[in-house]
DNA sequence: GTCAGAATGACATCATGTTGTCAATTTTAA
DNA sequence: TTAAAATTGACAACATGATGTCATTCTGAC
């Protein structure tokens, strides 16, 4: 079996978002450095913070598409650096609900105040609607991952 | 400061990358085990082969945006089990040019097998145009990060 | 209400991947 | 031509992340 021209150009979206994804995790980790965090830690505080609530740690893992155990770990560290509190969760007596901490919280601020201007500016130099169609195709393609 | 409205498009759709990147690895290794590698592999073996030329371990790195070592540890063990060869650089006496042996380009199109039906039918859920347009604005998000 | 199946935390093992360092080689600039 | 800078392989230390297992808790079908 051959691709399909529209095969062939997501195999290569796929190609470019696995590089993509390893480029920005380097340049996030030289933006959080600053603030004493990495990419990983970085990423659980936004999730935790966007959220806008508490979550279990199994939402925040199907939030990022990592596997649980993954977050569990990273969270069980960040809970003893002081970044996240653990509170009882009414729903479940095994799954705490996770926040941030004020240092949490200011930390996840200081490494947005310079993830903002770097964002702001590369999306200068690209298409707004672009963008708006490249983020809607990255979300249908998980859609379309999860149905089958 | 506040992230733009573009500014706000070009996080989401570095989240969404992240998240991406982490389903399509697990997608990934499902594809490939059959054949008896996983997701990392087959990429070294992608690499090699899309080139349709030998490469360098740097050269790899950079095709896949990931550190020169981290591929060299692969590289060594997927030599070891001669999924690929070593030989000379005319240009560099360090720098062996790597191939894929008869085995490892066996392995790659066994994968490729099942890899083709599963892109060409989640493409086909997909609008090509929109397709076109993300694969674009992807590569132009990294040309846009290596000016700065 | 009960019980099978799913979800969760804890723990362990392993693969992936980054960063840092050093010596050897290549490239570049003067 | 030569010397400084960049590239490369080898090696080490460490962080991230997947998978597997077990006991506990929750959910849903009956």
């Amino acid at each position: 079996m051959k691709l399909s021209p529209d095969g062939n150009m997501f195999t290569e979206i796929v190609l470019e978002t696995f590089k993509l994804s390893g480029l920005l995790t380097t340049v996030g980790d030289s933006i959080a450095a600053s603030a004493g965090v990495n990419s990983a830690r970085w990423k659980i505080l936004g999730a935790i913070y966007l959220s806008s609530h508490s979550l279990t740690v199994p939402q925040i893992a199907r939030t990022m598409g990592q596997s649980r155990q993954a977050v569990q770990r990273l969270v069980d560290i960040m809970h003893k650096d002081n970044l996240l509190t653990f509170s009882d969760n009414p729903n479940h007596k095994k799954a705490k609900l996770i926040a941030l901490t004020e240092k949490g919280s200011a930390i996840y601020l200081k490494v947005d105040e310079q993830q903002i201007p770097w964002a702001n500016n590369l999306a200068d130099n690209l298409d707004a609607k672009d963008l708006a169609t490249t983020l809607q195709t990255l979300k249908k393609i998980q859609q379309a991952m999860d149905a089958k």
